[in-house]
DNA sequence: CCAAAAGTGTTAGTGATACACCCATGT
DNA sequence: ACATGGGTGTATCACTAACACTTTTGG
């Protein structure tokens, strides 16, 4: 215990908020109304107070934000470069979180935050290293989609077949055909069909479905002996 | 900057240093002399100065405890569980580090520390929340052999064919088809032949492989659309 | 009846898996 | 000569990828 006394670090959390609009995926950002980097946006988040579990102090950060507390919240790596933060030095743990947009609204902005959705197709500037910070986490996010079941956590309990599509898609950055990927869907045997349609505008409604399992499961333990 | 002041949180980084010793995974673990955790293992690890990049932490850490500088090290996850050390609050970021034991030899126990390897299939009870952190490292080795080159920083600068199934078996803790693993590692067009051979024991000589890619490199992009 | 998205099968090609014998060497 | 690990090819099966038309609704 030696050295603990000299060390002047804080730690914060950082939140990578996704979400699916209109088929497309977005983030949640804090436009920044001070220095240092005024006028830039920013990751949500906070410091993590003395006695707080870091996943709680996500929790708080995220409650803040949006108003929500039963979300999908995955730890992924930590930043803590000496000048990242021009104030001082602070190490940032980040977080992953999904949130389906439609279920969980955002609180009418509280306090002076801002918080707003960006398409992940032009993200702004961002400032302090969050945009490695995105860009990890977005790779995070691409490796999850496609092993697990996370797409759920992303989407209201019914939803159709493009619409989850469009999940895919939209993270995996390409189109993706019709039948191979409802084929791909079904041999996956992930999802239960409902009796009920979604009808809007003028075309053949889509039967709904909704996952078996609602909470985070693997879909796969072995990738392939190489990928 | 309001709640600065009153954090009082220490940065440290451990470290999950692999290799390959005789065909099996081993840890490099040290045994505690003190309390806590007094006569149980632990990974090498150790406080974050204060202007002291992360990566230089580990290098140091590393460089301390194997005598090496030269090695594929690579960010992992922090842990900061409020209790996770019983003197105080402690939040630790972790990098998986690979070296190839015959050629960056442990350096005599340096002070104190009692540094040495263990094998992945029997690893003593760990100190702290290392055991968890050992098994997500091990997740993500597992991960990086199959999408990436890193199989050459756990070898000698020549190998043969052999050598390297060890590698992937000892990772992936299942026996592979000799000639099926030859045939996906020479599509991976990623090794060149050398004229040497290995001779060793009353058998044929095996001939000795190098890596056209020394460093770092992803195999594939794409992991498949699903996995 | 037109527009718009939903829904549905087959084929060809590629890659994964399973499998057994001969080779070169030291003792 | 024998024990030991090195080295090699083929056949089957499973999965991926490419591809186009009919259905159902609202306007």
């Amino acid at each position: 215990m030696r050295d603990f006394q000299k060390q002047h670090i804080l730690v914060a959390v950082d939140l990578c908020i996704f979400t699916i609009i209109k088929g497309e995926l977005n983030l949640l950002l804090i436009e920044r109304k001070y220095d240092p980097f005024k006028g830039k946006y920013a990751l949500p988040g906070g410091f993590v107070k003395n006695e707080e579990p870091l996943h709680i102090a996500a929790l708080r950060e995220l409650h803040e934000e949006t108003g929500v507390y039963d979300v999908y919240l995955k730890k992924l790596s930590a930043y803590g470069e000496p000048k990242r933060d021009p104030r001082g030095r602070v190490i940032t743990v980040v977080y992953l979180a999904l949130i389906d947009k439609d279920r969980y609204k955002l609180t009418a902005t509280t306090d002076a935050t801002s918080a707003a959705w960006h398409s992940c197709q032009k993200l702004p500037p961002l400032a302090f290293d969050h945009r490695m910070i995105v860009d990890d986490a977005f790779k995070d996010l691409r490796y999850e989609i496609q092993t697990t079941n996370i797409a759920s956590q992303l989407l209201p309990e019914r939803f159709s077949l493009t619409d989850l599509q469009k999940v895919y898609e939209s993270i995996l950055g390409m189109n993706l055909d019709k039948r191979n990927f409802r084929k791909r869907i079904a041999s996956l045997d992930i999802l239960k069909p409902t009796k009920e349609t979604k009808m809007e505008g003028a075309h053949r409604p889509a039967q709904l479905f909704r996952f078996k399992d609602e909470k985070y499961k693997a879909l796969k333990e072995k990738i392939h002996v190489f990928v």
